[in-house]
DNA sequence: AAGGTGACTAACA
DNA sequence: ATGTTAGCCACCT
């Protein structure tokens, strides 16, 4: 595990229940705003071993962008849900209004 | 060892 | 509005 990586798990565990996180902002907390890519990648395998919020995670359009056969994104809607978060599903996608529910970063 | 591929995103054309 | 490009860096050939 690299800095970032451990960096970016950090940060993660930090978003509040109830809020979500971009991948842009957690790479950005981690050291490296232009990483956002690697959330994704470190998310789509660390997923299983518990322990991390990755429900809270989704894109800057406040749409759930995960393709993760094990994990699906209406398991994520259910989840965030039921922790408050208010999930709109319109045919298949799944969307968070950011204005209401984006962690503040801190 | 070197190159391709993304649960991404900001900047450009 | 829609499509491409460039950074980023962990992983997998």
């Amino acid at each position: 595990m690299s800095a970032f990586h451990g960096r970016a798990i950090d940060a993660i565990r930090r978003i509040p229940r109830g809020t979500v996180a971009t991948y842009g902002q957690i790479a950005g907390l981690a050291g490296s705003p232009r990483a956002a890519i690697i959330i994704g990648e470190i998310l789509r395998r660390q997923t299983q071993s518990a322990d991390l919020p990755w429900q809270r995670v989704i894109n800057k359009e406040g749409r759930i962008s995960i393709v993760n056969m094990q994990f699906p994104a209406a398991l994520q809607a259910e989840l965030l849900r039921s922790e408050g978060v208010d999930v709109r599903e319109v045919n298949g996608a799944y969307h968070v209004d950011l204005t209401r529910f984006l962690w503040n970063g801190s």
